[in-house]
DNA sequence: TGACTGTCAAGAGCAGTGCTCTCGATTTGG
DNA sequence: CCAAATCGAGAGCACTGCTCTTGACAGTCA
């Protein structure tokens, strides 16, 4: 409204502005707190009284606790996808398999750190929500890390596409369609298939791993988890 | 109580007593119904007003919504383990691979038709809910299903496990502790580690697919999934 | 300076939830 | 036949998401 010429970055944000913005902040914060610690039903009442505030002046920030929930659920993404990409760069570019390893111990780790917010992530939708739309672009930022290290590699001729493998024609076209997704161009299908097997197997295991779905069958999580991440990048061919 | 001995199943039955399994059955269903259509934040109360019941009733029966919940869950795994062994009990038994296929199909075929149970039993805990004990028996049905194709296989022939394959002293400890369990004596750890890892595909990619997370990207599920499936038969050894 | 406009937090209130307790009615077993 | 156990109904508590109204404040234009 004071911004008729669709610019308001730059100009000087007046008070209120900035006061509602870190409001906006500090509801997350509040709300990200109530997750990890009474669990994924988060209440807008409590979050509130947590800022001393009442229930209904969080509804002047967020129209609605799904909204609310979209905003974490859109921050997370940026999180682990941020955690992703600074555990794969600090492994020398040309161990490619070190930096997929690197890539899901970083996953893995995030996720342990972030549990509930993981739950949100990839667990079960929540009730009568339906992620919206708005969530689709950042849920996909931890896989970009996954398509640059097989570009990277094929690139450095350290990723060997896999011979032999019979894929049918729909999954073919399916395939195909990811291959021109910006960041995974060239990305050959036979790897690509193998990819996306070892992605889900990732997101498998680690969802055994943090449901308790492997209780009193592996102690040493780190060392299983390990194991298939090797076995997986020998498998996608690095 | 009106059994001191403990066989209580051949005396008569009082009245009240089938009437009291019978009741238990039909919250049971109405349950399910309402997990089926409502999502899965189960409504005690209405599940209690589809049966022409008043909220506090439905205590009689089931302590709290808690144990519903656990009623449920031991009854889809129960369920589920079912269909996967009619599934695979469908194929002759020479055809190794077959059969995993078709447990994997008839895991899939299930979780379909009963997409809520399956959040229920394989995503996200439900918030303050901590699956008791009692759920670990039923929840171990359908990976018996799987040792029993391995250990077939390798009587067989059909599988043969792969070589090569360096497992780490933890891994190794826990891949042993599993042998031990009944149903997979035998099972040489190199198998089971790749056995592991597929089951854990198979459900990776089946949440994926059920939880929304492939949308816009795969058209043609079921082929995609039977890809997975038969890259992991060869994955294994089959 | 004074009025006006948009924004804010507070509070009451509605419909819903899980769960507990009490109270009659009915069935059961001695 | 009677006491004990069991059942459904109802009221009630504390909680939830959400809506609406009210009064206070900030920013701006005359």
């Amino acid at each position: 409204m004071c911004d008729p010429v669709g610019v308001s970055q730059p100009v000087a944000p007046t008070v209120r502005a900035r006061a509602r913005a870190e409001m906006t902040v500090q509801i997350k914060e509040a709300a990200r707190r109530r997750l990890a610690t009474d669990g994924p039903d988060l209440s807008l009442r409590a979050v509130a009284r947590d800022l001393g505030l009442v229930s209904s002046a969080v509804y002047r920030y967020f129209a609605s606790r799904d909204e609310l929930l979209t905003a974490l659920i859109i921050d997370g993404y940026e999180s682990l996808g941020e955690a992703a990409e600074a555990a794969e760069a600090a492994v020398p570019r040309r161990d490619v398999p070190g930096r997929w390893i690197a890539l899901g111990r970083g996953v893995r780790d995030w996720a342990l750190a972030n549990r509930h917010e993981y739950a949100l992530l990839y667990g079960s939708p929540v009730p009568g929500y339906a992620a919206p739309q708005e969530t689709t672009g950042p849920a996909t930022r931890p896989l970009l890390v996954l398509a640059q290290i097989l570009r990277d590699g094929l690139d450095r001729g350290a990723i060997t596409p896999p011979t032999g493998d019979r894929i049918p024609r729909s999954v073919r076209v399916d395939l195909d369609r990811v291959s021109a997704v910006p960041g995974f161009e060239g990305v050959p299908s036979a790897v690509l298939a193998r990819a996306m097997t070892a992605w889900a197997q990732l997101f498998g295991s680690l969802s055994f791993e943090l449901f308790g779905r492997l209780r009193n069958v592996v102690e040493d999580y780190a060392a299983y988890f390990d194991h298939q991440l090797r076995a997986m990048a020998t498998y996608v061919g690095m």
